[in-house]
Parts: C-alpha cells; sequence; structure tokens
DNA sequence: CAGATGATGTTCT
DNA sequence: GAACATCATCTGC
C-alpha cells in the first residue's frame, strides 16, 4: 500500500508545490479499473497572478481552489477539455498546481481505451518491430503527455471536482513519490496556453523525461 | 518540421 | 459576446 502524499508539501508557496509535486503518484479507481501515472510537469498558480482563475475572486467555478489543499480543481475548457490540479496553499487563498503531463504507470490500455487509442499490433522482421517499437513508444507518449490528454487517460473529470485527494477512500488519490527528483533535474519555463503574465516561469518539469507535453 | 484552424460549451464581463 | 491553463488535423515548406 502507497504512502499517501504528504499534506506539509502542499502547505508552501504554488512555485515549490509545483516542484514537489513531481514524481507523485495519481492513481484513479474506477469502474472501467485502476489507472495510475507519475507526474512529470506541473505550473502554479494565485489569486495574484493575472493567468489564475482566482485572480478576481471567488467564483462557483474556483471555489475550491479557496478551500482546504489536497483536494482537486478540475475546469472544462474549450468546450470540450478538462483540466486539473491540486488544490495547495493555506485554507481561504486561491492556489492550485495544474497537473501538465504524466508518465503512465498502470492500467495503460484503460488509458489508451479512454483516449481512442488502438496499441500497435505484434511485430514481425526486425524492421518492423523496431518500426512497431517506435509506434508504441509514441502511442505511450500521447496517452497522458498534456492536461487534457492525462484527464481523458485518467477518466478525470466534472464528476470528482473537489475530491480529497489524500484519503484512502476517494476514488482519486495522490500519493507519495516511487523515486527521488532531484532539484537539480527539475527545469523551471514560462507557463503554455495563457495571454497573461506569460513572463513568470511558473512551469516546472523533470529533465529529460519522454512524458513532459511539447 | 512550423504555423493555422476548427471543434465545442462554460464562465464571466 | 469574448475569452478560454487544449488538441488533432491540416496546409505548406
Amino acid at each position: 500500500m502507497a504512502a499517501f502524499f504528504p499534506l506539509d508539501a502542499l502547505l508552501v508557496s504554488p512555485t515549490r508545490a509545483a516542484r514537489q509535486l513531481l514524481g507523485a503518484v495519481l492513481v484513479h479507481r474506477s469502474a472501467e479499473g485502476a489507472t495510475s501515472g507519475m507526474i512529470v510537469e506541473t505550473e502554479a498558480y494565485c489569486e495574484t497572478d493575472p493567468a489564475s482563475h482566482t485572480f478576481g475572486g471567488r467564483t462557483p467555478r474556483n471555489q475550491v481552489m479557496f478551500g482546504p489543499a489536497g483536494h482537486a480543481y478540475v475546469y472544462f475548457t474549450y468546450g470540450i477539455h478538462w483540466c486539473f490540479n491540486v488544490v495547495t496553499g493555506p485554507d481561504g487563498r486561491g492556489e492550485a498546481v495544474l497537473v501538465r503531463a504524466l508518465e503512465p504507470l498502470s492500467g495503460l490500455s484503460i488509458m489508451a481505451r479512454r483516449r481512442g487509442i488502438t496499441l500497435p499490433g505484434a511485430a514481425g522482421s526486425w524492421l518492423e518491430r523496431a518500426n512497431d517499437e517506435a509506434a508504441t513508444r509514441r502511442v505511450l507518449v500521447s496517452l497522458s503527455s498534456g492536461p487534457a490528454k492525462l484527464t481523458q487517460a485518467m477518466g478525470l473529470h466534472g464528476e470528482i471536482y473537489g475530491t480529497h485527494l489524500l484519503d484512502p477512500r476517494s476514488a482519486v488519490q495522490l500519493h507519495a513519490p516511487q523515486i527521488r527528483v532531484p532539484a537539480r533535474t527539475i527545469v523551471s519555463s514560462t507557463r503554455i496556453g495563457i495571454r497573461k503574465a506569460t513572463q513568470k516561469r511558473w512551469r516546472f518539469h523533470i529533465a529529460g523525461n519522454r512524458y513532459v507535453s511539447r
């Protein structure tokens, strides 16, 4: 039984929490089966940040971001996609970390089915085999290498809004890292897909990880 | 490869 | 009515 992610590590600034969440494991136990993945890319958002959903104060959509740390903030965007955040910081403060990419760990066939992807077939000649391995790698990378891809692969959507991620009874759980992510292997950069506060380097990812979004 | 575009609907001004 | 913490697919080098 895996340990939960420590709450203390979320009761810090969102940028620090975003760094500490790299390597953590997200698990979803659903009727379709269990899926899990390691967090490899994150972004920080807070109230004083014009790019944040909490910049304008409380609204029905963002209320969970103002609540206690360790809960799920999910939102629907572009008429199609869901994105998943871990609420951080003290109760009453509108802070969260967007999870932008996962390295798939378990339930990969379920993820592929949810993503509408069929895994490449068996190998023939060594050349076909090489092609298949390249194709397989592309498929695996495409499962959860983006904020909306990962919610689709993991089956996360509006129903899990507000879920307590550090509770053994929850369907969606956040577990402690299984590997250590040294500070020097964490890269910071500008956040993706925003129009405001584009200069802040509040995006973080594990250097060299194959599953980081492009 | 890069860059453009359409899909699609909720939220907030 | 505009904006949107995106993605897949298309075009043209």
